[in-house]
RNA sequence: GUGGCCGUAGCUCAGCUGGUAGAGCCCCUGACUGUGACUCAGGUUGUCGUGGGUUCGAGCCCCAUCGGCCACCCCA
Protein backbone atom coordinates (compact mmCIF):
# COMPACT_ATOMS: atom_id res chain seq x y z
CA UNK A 1 0.00 0.00 0.00
CA UNK A 2 1.41 3.30 -0.79
CA UNK A 3 1.21 5.95 2.16
CA UNK A 4 -1.00 8.71 1.95
CA UNK A 5 1.02 12.28 2.78
CA UNK A 6 -0.45 15.32 3.36
CA UNK A 7 -1.51 17.91 0.68
CA UNK A 8 0.64 19.72 -1.29
CA UNK A 9 0.89 23.20 0.57
CA UNK A 10 -1.10 22.34 3.24
CA UNK A 11 1.37 21.83 6.55
CA UNK A 12 0.76 20.15 9.87
CA UNK A 13 1.98 21.71 12.36
CA UNK A 14 4.27 19.24 14.82
CA UNK A 15 4.28 19.62 18.52
CA UNK A 16 7.60 21.44 18.35
CA UNK A 17 6.24 23.77 16.55
CA UNK A 18 3.05 24.57 18.37
CA UNK A 19 4.85 26.19 21.36
CA UNK A 20 5.14 29.03 18.42
CA UNK A 21 1.48 29.50 17.37
CA UNK A 22 0.13 29.30 20.71
CA UNK A 23 2.33 32.51 21.82
CA UNK A 24 1.49 34.30 18.82
CA UNK A 25 -2.01 33.44 18.97
CA UNK A 26 -1.72 34.80 22.84
CA UNK A 27 -0.36 37.91 22.33
CA UNK A 28 -2.61 38.57 19.59
CA UNK A 29 -5.54 37.53 21.71
CA UNK A 30 -4.41 40.16 24.70
CA UNK A 31 -3.72 42.92 22.40
CA UNK A 32 -7.17 42.82 20.67
CA UNK A 33 -8.94 42.04 23.56
CA UNK A 34 -7.00 45.73 24.90
CA UNK A 35 -8.44 47.41 21.81
CA UNK A 36 -11.99 45.88 22.65
CA UNK A 37 -12.50 43.74 19.75
CA UNK A 38 -14.74 40.92 19.79
CA UNK A 39 -14.07 37.42 18.20
CA UNK A 40 -16.31 36.15 15.60
CA UNK A 41 -16.11 32.57 13.51
CA UNK A 42 -17.91 31.64 10.47
CA UNK A 43 -17.62 28.59 8.19
CA UNK A 44 -14.61 27.46 6.10
CA UNK A 45 -16.87 27.10 3.00
CA UNK A 46 -19.38 29.60 1.68
CA UNK A 47 -21.20 29.81 -1.83
CA UNK A 48 -18.61 30.62 -4.92
CA UNK A 49 -20.69 33.60 -5.65
CA UNK A 50 -19.64 35.50 -2.21
CA UNK A 51 -16.33 35.49 -3.57
CA UNK A 52 -16.90 36.28 -7.12
CA UNK A 53 -19.01 39.62 -6.10
CA UNK A 54 -16.60 40.83 -3.41
CA UNK A 55 -12.68 39.78 -4.42
CA UNK A 56 -13.76 40.49 -8.34
CA UNK A 57 -14.18 38.06 -11.15
CA UNK A 58 -10.72 39.15 -12.83
CA UNK A 59 -8.73 38.89 -9.56
CA UNK A 60 -5.68 36.30 -9.57
CA UNK A 61 -7.70 35.07 -6.60
CA UNK A 62 -11.13 34.32 -8.15
CA UNK A 63 -9.56 33.56 -11.90
CA UNK A 64 -7.10 30.75 -10.47
CA UNK A 65 -6.69 30.18 -6.89
CA UNK A 66 -9.90 29.11 -5.35
CA UNK A 67 -10.83 25.66 -4.55
CA UNK A 68 -13.86 25.27 -6.05
CA UNK A 69 -16.60 22.32 -6.18
CA UNK A 70 -19.95 21.18 -6.42
CA UNK A 71 -22.15 20.53 -3.58
CA UNK A 72 -23.95 16.93 -3.91
CA UNK A 73 -27.32 19.42 -4.79
CA UNK A 74 -25.26 21.12 -7.17
CA UNK A 75 -24.51 24.48 -5.74
CA UNK A 76 -21.14 25.62 -6.23
CA UNK A 77 -18.85 26.12 -2.93
CA UNK A 78 -15.52 27.67 -2.36
CA UNK A 79 -13.38 27.13 0.44
CA UNK A 80 -12.57 30.60 1.77
CA UNK A 81 -9.63 32.55 0.26
CA UNK A 82 -9.80 35.30 2.44
CA UNK A 83 -12.00 36.59 5.53
CA UNK A 84 -13.28 39.81 4.65
CA UNK A 85 -15.96 38.65 2.40
CA UNK A 86 -16.78 36.25 5.09
CA UNK A 87 -17.09 37.80 7.95
CA UNK A 88 -19.40 41.09 6.01
CA UNK A 89 -21.64 38.16 4.78
CA UNK A 90 -22.03 36.66 8.64
CA UNK A 91 -22.30 40.54 10.03
CA UNK A 92 -24.96 41.12 7.73
CA UNK A 93 -26.94 37.96 7.78
CA UNK A 94 -27.25 38.24 11.78
CA UNK A 95 -27.78 41.90 12.08
CA UNK A 96 -25.24 42.95 13.39
CA UNK A 97 -24.44 46.14 11.62
CA UNK A 98 -27.88 47.58 11.46
CA UNK A 99 -27.83 50.57 13.49
CA UNK A 100 -24.68 49.72 15.53
CA UNK A 101 -20.70 49.65 15.18
CA UNK A 102 -18.92 46.81 15.21
CA UNK A 103 -15.22 45.60 15.83
CA UNK A 104 -14.73 42.95 15.18
CA UNK A 105 -11.44 40.00 14.38
CA UNK A 106 -11.33 36.28 13.61
CA UNK A 107 -8.50 34.00 13.36
CA UNK A 108 -8.21 30.42 11.49
CA UNK A 109 -7.03 28.83 7.90
CA UNK A 110 -7.99 30.30 4.35
CA UNK A 111 -7.04 28.47 1.02
CA UNK A 112 -5.12 29.05 -2.06
CA UNK A 113 -4.27 27.28 -5.00
CA UNK A 114 -0.59 28.60 -5.76
CA UNK A 115 2.48 27.06 -5.99
CA UNK A 116 3.91 26.90 -2.43
CA UNK A 117 6.83 28.47 -1.48
CA UNK A 118 8.39 29.84 1.85
CA UNK A 119 5.77 31.93 3.49
CA UNK A 120 3.15 30.80 0.94
CA UNK A 121 1.04 27.85 1.67
CA UNK A 122 -2.44 26.24 -0.03
CA UNK A 123 -3.60 26.06 3.68
CA UNK A 124 -2.28 29.47 5.60
CA UNK A 125 -3.85 31.12 9.01
CA UNK A 126 -4.86 34.59 8.77
CA UNK A 127 -6.01 36.47 11.75
CA UNK A 128 -7.86 39.74 10.06
CA UNK A 129 -9.00 42.41 12.13
CA UNK A 130 -12.72 44.13 10.91
CA UNK A 131 -14.31 47.32 11.64
CA UNK A 132 -18.11 48.39 10.58
CA UNK A 133 -19.65 51.21 10.71
CA UNK A 134 -17.12 53.98 11.09
CA UNK A 135 -16.10 56.48 8.22
CA UNK A 136 -13.60 58.83 9.82
CA UNK A 137 -9.80 58.30 9.70
CA UNK A 138 -10.11 57.91 13.33
CA UNK A 139 -10.79 53.69 12.89
CA UNK A 140 -7.80 53.80 9.97
CA UNK A 141 -5.66 55.37 12.34
CA UNK A 142 -6.69 52.86 15.75
CA UNK A 143 -6.39 49.95 13.36
CA UNK A 144 -2.89 50.71 12.15
CA UNK A 145 -2.03 51.65 16.00
CA UNK A 146 -2.82 48.21 16.70
CA UNK A 147 -0.83 46.67 14.51
CA UNK A 148 2.07 48.74 15.03
CA UNK A 149 1.33 47.68 18.53
CA UNK A 150 1.65 43.70 17.97
CA UNK A 151 4.90 44.61 16.04
CA UNK A 152 6.06 45.86 19.32
CA UNK A 153 4.53 42.87 21.86
CA UNK A 154 6.48 40.64 19.36
CA UNK A 155 9.40 42.39 18.73
CA UNK A 156 9.41 42.75 15.19
CA UNK A 157 8.54 46.76 14.87
CA UNK A 158 12.43 47.18 13.29
CA UNK A 159 11.89 45.11 10.35
CA UNK A 160 8.54 45.97 9.06
CA UNK A 161 7.23 49.34 6.86
CA UNK A 162 4.20 50.74 6.28
CA UNK A 163 3.70 51.51 2.89
CA UNK A 164 0.06 53.73 2.32
CA UNK A 165 -2.10 55.17 -0.02
CA UNK A 166 -5.25 56.74 -0.36
CA UNK A 167 -8.00 55.62 -3.75
CA UNK A 168 -10.31 58.10 -2.59
CA UNK A 169 -13.69 57.32 -1.71
CA UNK A 170 -15.52 55.50 -4.34
CA UNK A 171 -16.82 58.07 -6.49
CA UNK A 172 -13.09 59.38 -6.74
CA UNK A 173 -12.19 55.93 -7.68
CA UNK A 174 -14.56 55.46 -10.66
CA UNK A 175 -14.08 58.58 -11.97
CA UNK A 176 -9.84 58.13 -12.11
CA UNK A 177 -10.32 54.58 -13.36
CA UNK A 178 -12.55 55.83 -16.31
CA UNK A 179 -9.80 58.38 -16.86
CA UNK A 180 -7.24 56.23 -16.88
CA UNK A 181 -8.62 54.00 -18.75
CA UNK A 182 -9.26 56.36 -21.36
CA UNK A 183 -5.78 57.36 -21.57
CA UNK A 184 -4.78 53.98 -21.48
CA UNK A 185 -6.87 53.04 -24.26
CA UNK A 186 -4.67 55.24 -26.80
CA UNK A 187 -1.75 52.78 -25.76
CA UNK A 188 -3.26 49.47 -25.59
CA UNK A 189 -0.83 47.98 -27.77
CA UNK A 190 2.40 48.50 -26.11
CA UNK A 191 0.78 47.17 -22.52
CA UNK A 192 1.83 44.15 -21.23
CA UNK A 193 -0.44 41.15 -21.93
CA UNK A 194 -1.96 40.79 -18.04
CA UNK A 195 -2.98 44.88 -17.84
CA UNK A 196 -4.33 44.29 -21.03
CA UNK A 197 -6.65 42.45 -19.95
CA UNK A 198 -7.56 44.49 -16.37
CA UNK A 199 -7.89 47.37 -18.65
CA UNK A 200 -11.99 45.94 -19.07
CA UNK A 201 -12.43 45.38 -15.58
CA UNK A 202 -9.77 46.45 -13.50
CA UNK A 203 -8.19 49.49 -14.74
CA UNK A 204 -6.07 50.49 -11.10
CA UNK A 205 -4.41 47.16 -10.69
CA UNK A 206 -2.45 48.01 -13.55
CA UNK A 207 -0.78 51.12 -11.49
CA UNK A 208 1.60 48.23 -9.79
CA UNK A 209 2.19 46.34 -13.05
CA UNK A 210 5.85 44.90 -12.69
CA UNK A 211 5.94 45.43 -16.78
CA UNK A 212 8.58 48.45 -17.34
CA UNK A 213 7.26 49.17 -20.50
CA UNK A 214 3.81 49.45 -18.83
CA UNK A 215 5.34 51.44 -16.14
CA UNK A 216 6.75 53.68 -18.92
CA UNK A 217 3.44 54.79 -20.07
CA UNK A 218 2.45 55.17 -16.83
CA UNK A 219 4.94 57.70 -16.51
CA UNK A 220 2.61 60.48 -18.64
CA UNK A 221 -0.81 58.64 -17.23
CA UNK A 222 -3.28 60.96 -15.33
CA UNK A 223 -2.48 61.07 -11.29
CA UNK A 224 -4.62 59.41 -8.67
CA UNK A 225 -3.95 62.26 -5.99
CA UNK A 226 -5.33 64.42 -8.75
CA UNK A 227 -8.54 62.93 -8.90
CA UNK A 228 -9.29 62.95 -5.54
CA UNK A 229 -11.67 65.04 -3.97
CA UNK A 230 -10.63 67.75 -1.47
CA UNK A 231 -12.45 65.99 1.59
CA UNK A 232 -10.78 62.58 0.93
CA UNK A 233 -7.42 64.15 0.35
CA UNK A 234 -8.19 66.42 3.79
CA UNK A 235 -9.18 63.09 5.73
CA UNK A 236 -5.90 61.50 4.37
CA UNK A 237 -3.50 64.30 5.65
CA UNK A 238 -4.97 64.39 8.81
CA UNK A 239 -4.31 60.17 8.90
CA UNK A 240 -0.94 60.80 8.01
CA UNK A 241 -0.51 63.64 10.97
CA UNK A 242 -2.20 60.70 13.55
CA UNK A 243 0.28 58.30 12.23
CA UNK A 244 3.35 61.03 12.68
CA UNK A 245 2.53 62.02 16.37
CA UNK A 246 2.12 57.95 17.55
CA UNK A 247 5.41 57.51 16.29
CA UNK A 248 4.28 55.17 13.18
CA UNK A 249 7.07 55.73 10.25
CA UNK A 250 5.33 55.78 6.75
CA UNK A 251 5.98 55.51 3.35
CA UNK A 252 3.06 56.76 0.76
CA UNK A 253 3.10 54.76 -2.33
CA UNK A 254 0.54 56.02 -4.97
CA UNK A 255 0.67 52.64 -6.93
CA UNK A 256 -0.24 50.87 -4.02
CA UNK A 257 -3.87 49.34 -5.22
CA UNK A 258 -4.43 45.89 -3.91
CA UNK A 259 -5.35 42.51 -5.46
CA UNK A 260 -8.68 42.71 -4.07
CA UNK A 261 -11.37 44.61 -6.00
CA UNK A 262 -13.45 45.85 -3.25
CA UNK A 263 -11.07 48.71 -1.78
CA UNK A 264 -11.47 52.42 -1.50
CA UNK A 265 -9.57 55.03 0.64
CA UNK A 266 -6.89 54.19 2.43
CA UNK A 267 -5.47 51.36 1.47
CA UNK A 268 -1.70 49.91 3.34
CA UNK A 269 0.42 47.25 3.59
CA UNK A 270 3.34 46.39 6.12
CA UNK A 271 6.31 44.38 4.40
CA UNK A 272 9.38 43.28 5.27
CA UNK A 273 12.87 42.03 2.86
CA UNK A 274 13.15 39.45 5.55
CA UNK A 275 11.31 36.78 4.15
CA UNK A 276 12.63 36.39 0.53
CA UNK A 277 10.03 36.92 -2.27
CA UNK A 278 7.10 37.25 0.36
CA UNK A 279 7.17 40.57 1.58
CA UNK A 280 3.72 41.33 2.79
CA UNK A 281 2.46 40.23 5.65
CA UNK A 282 -0.12 41.92 6.55
CA UNK A 283 -2.45 44.68 4.78
CA UNK A 284 -6.17 46.05 4.39
CA UNK A 285 -7.95 49.17 3.92
CA UNK A 286 -11.25 50.79 3.64
CA UNK A 287 -14.32 48.67 1.49
CA UNK A 288 -17.29 51.04 1.70
CA UNK A 289 -18.97 49.47 -1.08
CA UNK A 290 -18.77 46.27 -0.36
CA UNK A 291 -21.65 45.22 2.16
CA UNK A 292 -24.09 46.92 -0.38
CA UNK A 293 -22.31 44.96 -2.75
CA UNK A 294 -23.06 41.92 -1.34
CA UNK A 295 -26.88 42.44 -1.49
CA UNK A 296 -27.02 43.93 1.99
CA UNK A 297 -27.22 47.85 3.08
CA UNK A 298 -24.70 50.11 3.11
CA UNK A 299 -22.03 49.76 5.76
CA UNK A 300 -18.58 51.66 5.93
CA UNK A 301 -15.94 49.01 6.33
CA UNK A 302 -12.03 49.21 7.35
CA UNK A 303 -10.21 45.87 8.13
CA UNK A 304 -6.59 44.04 7.55
CA UNK A 305 -5.70 40.78 7.52
CA UNK A 306 -1.89 39.88 8.35
CA UNK A 307 -0.19 36.02 7.85
CA UNK A 308 0.39 33.52 10.97
CA UNK A 309 3.16 31.70 9.14
CA UNK A 310 4.48 34.93 7.85
CA UNK A 311 4.76 36.14 11.49
CA UNK A 312 5.82 32.73 12.89
CA UNK A 313 8.23 32.61 10.66
CA UNK A 314 9.83 36.00 11.10
CA UNK A 315 9.74 35.53 15.07
CA UNK A 316 11.96 32.68 13.97
CA UNK A 317 14.24 33.70 11.31
CA UNK A 318 14.78 37.55 13.62
CA UNK A 319 15.34 34.49 17.03
CA UNK A 320 12.36 36.31 18.76
CA UNK A 321 10.23 34.13 20.12
CA UNK A 322 10.28 34.44 24.00
CA UNK A 323 13.11 31.48 25.59
CA UNK A 324 10.95 29.04 27.52
CA UNK A 325 7.65 28.92 25.91
CA UNK A 326 8.23 25.28 24.67
CA UNK A 327 8.49 24.00 28.14
CA UNK A 328 5.55 21.80 29.08
CA UNK A 329 5.91 20.14 31.67
CA UNK A 330 7.27 21.02 35.67
CA UNK A 331 7.19 17.91 37.56
CA UNK A 332 8.18 14.66 35.85
CA UNK A 333 7.70 11.68 38.05
CA UNK A 334 9.60 8.74 37.15
CA UNK A 335 8.00 5.55 37.98
CA UNK A 336 10.63 2.33 38.42
CA UNK A 337 8.87 -0.90 39.00
CA UNK A 338 5.71 -2.00 38.35
CA UNK A 339 5.00 -2.09 42.12
CA UNK A 340 4.73 2.04 42.44
CA UNK A 341 2.85 2.22 38.59
CA UNK A 342 -0.92 2.51 40.80
CA UNK A 343 0.73 4.69 43.91
CA UNK A 344 2.37 6.94 41.20
CA UNK A 345 -0.75 7.68 38.92
CA UNK A 346 -2.64 8.11 42.40
CA UNK A 347 -0.37 10.49 43.60
CA UNK A 348 0.01 12.11 40.75
CA UNK A 349 -3.61 12.50 40.74
CA UNK A 350 -3.71 14.04 44.20
CA UNK A 351 -0.50 16.77 43.25
CA UNK A 352 -3.04 18.07 40.33
CA UNK A 353 -5.65 18.52 42.01
CA UNK A 354 -3.84 20.62 44.51
CA UNK A 355 -2.06 22.36 42.89
CA UNK A 356 -4.18 22.51 39.13
CA UNK A 357 -1.90 24.49 36.81
CA UNK A 358 1.38 22.55 37.62
CA UNK A 359 1.82 20.07 34.68
CA UNK A 360 3.03 17.03 35.88
CA UNK A 361 4.32 14.00 33.51
CA UNK A 362 3.82 10.57 35.16
CA UNK A 363 6.08 8.09 32.93
CA UNK A 364 4.25 5.82 31.33
CA UNK A 365 5.80 2.14 30.11
CA UNK A 366 8.61 1.22 32.53
CA UNK A 367 12.31 1.90 31.87
CA UNK A 368 15.42 2.25 34.02
CA UNK A 369 16.41 4.90 36.63
CA UNK A 370 18.94 6.10 34.53
CA UNK A 371 16.53 6.19 31.47
CA UNK A 372 14.16 7.44 33.35
CA UNK A 373 15.94 10.41 34.63
CA UNK A 374 17.38 11.16 31.55
CA UNK A 375 13.84 11.68 30.57
CA UNK A 376 13.07 13.81 33.32
CA UNK A 377 15.99 15.90 32.25
CA UNK A 378 15.05 16.33 28.89
CA UNK A 379 11.24 17.25 28.94
CA UNK A 380 12.79 20.65 30.75
CA UNK A 381 10.72 19.90 34.12
CA UNK A 382 12.04 21.58 37.08
CA UNK A 383 11.94 18.42 39.79
CA UNK A 384 11.02 15.02 39.72
CA UNK A 385 9.86 12.73 41.88
CA UNK A 386 11.21 8.95 42.25
CA UNK A 387 9.40 6.08 42.75
CA UNK A 388 10.98 2.75 42.95
CA UNK A 389 10.52 -0.22 44.68
CA UNK A 390 8.40 -3.88 44.01
CA UNK A 391 5.49 -2.46 46.19
CA UNK A 392 4.04 0.59 47.38
CA UNK A 393 6.73 3.02 49.17
CA UNK A 394 5.98 5.28 52.05
CA UNK A 395 9.35 7.07 51.32
CA UNK A 396 9.74 8.67 47.61
CA UNK A 397 12.95 10.54 46.17
CA UNK A 398 12.69 14.29 45.36
CA UNK A 399 15.57 15.49 42.63
CA UNK A 400 15.69 19.26 41.90
CA UNK A 401 16.57 18.96 37.68
CA UNK A 402 19.67 21.20 37.56
CA UNK A 403 23.45 20.36 37.90
CA UNK A 404 23.36 20.52 42.00
CA UNK A 405 22.08 16.86 41.67
CA UNK A 406 20.57 17.52 44.97
CA UNK A 407 18.17 14.43 46.04
CA UNK A 408 16.07 14.53 49.29
CA UNK A 409 14.21 11.55 50.38
CA UNK A 410 10.65 12.52 51.89
CA UNK A 411 7.65 10.99 52.90
CA UNK A 412 4.43 9.90 50.53
CA UNK A 413 2.24 12.00 52.98
CA UNK A 414 4.76 15.09 52.83
CA UNK A 415 5.40 15.59 49.31
CA UNK A 416 3.18 17.80 48.25
CA UNK A 417 4.87 19.98 51.36
CA UNK A 418 8.00 19.64 49.96
CA UNK A 419 6.93 20.34 46.57
CA UNK A 420 5.27 23.79 47.46
CA UNK A 421 8.63 24.54 49.06
CA UNK A 422 10.35 24.21 45.07
CA UNK A 423 7.68 25.56 43.40
CA UNK A 424 7.07 29.73 43.32
CA UNK A 425 3.24 28.46 43.42
CA UNK A 426 2.25 32.09 42.80
CA UNK A 427 3.19 31.22 39.41
CA UNK A 428 0.77 28.64 39.15
CA UNK A 429 -2.40 30.19 40.43
C1' G B 1 0.50 28.53 -14.04
C1' U B 2 6.28 29.01 -15.72
C1' G B 3 11.50 28.04 -14.59
C1' G B 4 15.82 26.15 -11.57
C1' C B 5 17.65 22.81 -7.67
C1' C B 6 16.35 18.51 -4.89
C1' G B 7 13.93 13.63 -2.62
C1' U B 8 19.07 7.47 0.41
C1' A B 9 17.78 4.89 8.05
C1' G B 10 13.73 9.06 13.24
C1' C B 11 17.47 13.47 12.10
C1' U B 12 22.00 15.42 9.16
C1' C B 13 24.21 13.41 5.14
C1' A B 14 28.09 9.98 2.09
C1' G B 15 27.56 6.55 -1.97
C1' C B 16 33.56 6.79 -7.32
C1' U B 17 32.84 5.90 -14.62
C1' G B 18 25.58 1.50 -13.28
C1' G B 19 27.25 -4.71 -10.09
C1' U B 20 21.37 -5.11 -5.45
C1' A B 21 23.67 0.25 0.69
C1' G B 22 26.99 3.12 4.58
C1' A B 23 28.73 7.34 8.49
C1' G B 24 27.53 10.63 12.50
C1' C B 25 23.62 11.89 15.91
C1' C B 26 19.57 9.60 18.31
C1' C B 27 17.53 5.19 20.48
C1' C B 28 18.03 0.25 23.02
C1' U B 29 21.01 -3.63 25.82
C1' G B 30 25.25 -4.82 28.85
C1' A B 31 29.81 -3.38 31.77
C1' C B 32 31.77 0.57 34.92
C1' U B 33 29.78 4.18 38.01
C1' G B 34 24.17 5.27 43.60
C1' U B 35 23.21 6.60 39.25
C1' G B 36 20.83 12.88 33.44
C1' A B 37 27.86 11.96 32.78
C1' C B 38 32.20 9.73 30.64
C1' U B 39 34.39 5.38 28.56
C1' C B 40 34.01 0.53 26.59
C1' A B 41 31.23 -3.70 24.25
C1' G B 42 27.09 -4.89 21.42
C1' G B 43 22.28 -3.99 18.87
C1' U B 44 17.70 -2.16 15.98
C1' U B 45 16.25 0.79 11.78
C1' G B 46 15.80 1.46 5.13
C1' U B 47 10.80 -2.16 -0.89
C1' C B 48 17.42 4.33 -1.82
C1' G B 49 9.66 9.35 -2.77
C1' U B 50 6.31 6.34 -6.21
C1' G B 51 5.30 3.88 -11.04
C1' G B 52 7.22 2.45 -15.55
C1' G B 53 11.52 1.82 -19.09
C1' U B 54 16.78 0.75 -20.78
C1' U B 55 20.30 -3.13 -19.09
C1' C B 56 22.69 -9.68 -17.74
C1' G B 57 22.32 -6.13 -13.59
C1' A B 58 20.14 0.69 -11.41
C1' G B 59 20.30 4.41 -5.48
C1' C B 60 23.30 6.01 -9.59
C1' C B 61 20.80 6.38 -16.99
C1' C B 62 15.61 7.67 -19.44
C1' C B 63 10.23 8.88 -18.91
C1' A B 64 6.12 9.89 -15.92
C1' U B 65 4.15 11.09 -11.28
C1' C B 66 4.01 12.82 -6.15
C1' G B 67 6.45 15.87 -2.68
C1' G B 68 10.16 19.71 -0.88
C1' C B 69 13.04 24.24 -1.52
C1' C B 70 13.92 28.84 -4.37
C1' A B 71 12.61 32.47 -8.01
C1' C B 72 8.79 34.48 -11.45
C1' C B 73 3.77 35.55 -10.66
C1' C B 74 0.42 36.60 -6.83
C1' C B 75 -0.50 37.87 -2.08
C1' A B 76 -1.14 37.17 3.95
Amino acid sequence: MAKIQAIRGMNDVLPTQTPAWHYLEQVMRDLLAAYAYQEIRFPVVEQTQLFKRSIGEVTDIVEKEMYTFEDRNGDSLSLRPEGTACCVRAAEQHGLLYNQTQKLWYMGPMYRHERPQKGRYRQFYQMGVEAFGMSGIDIEAEMLMLSQDLWQRLGIADVLTLEINNLGNPEDRKRYGETLKEYLLDHREALDEDSQRRLEKNVLRILDSKSPQTQEILKQAPQLPDHISADSAAGFQQLLEILTQAGIPYQVNNSLVRGLDYYNGVVFEWTTDKLGAQSAVCSGGRYDGLSKQLGGTATPGVGFALGMERMILLLEELDRLPVGISRTVDLYICVIGEGVRQQALILAGEIRRKIPALRVLTHCGGGKYNSQLKKAFASGAQCALILEGEAAQTEIKLRVLDDSGETSTVGVESAFDSLSGLFDLEQFD
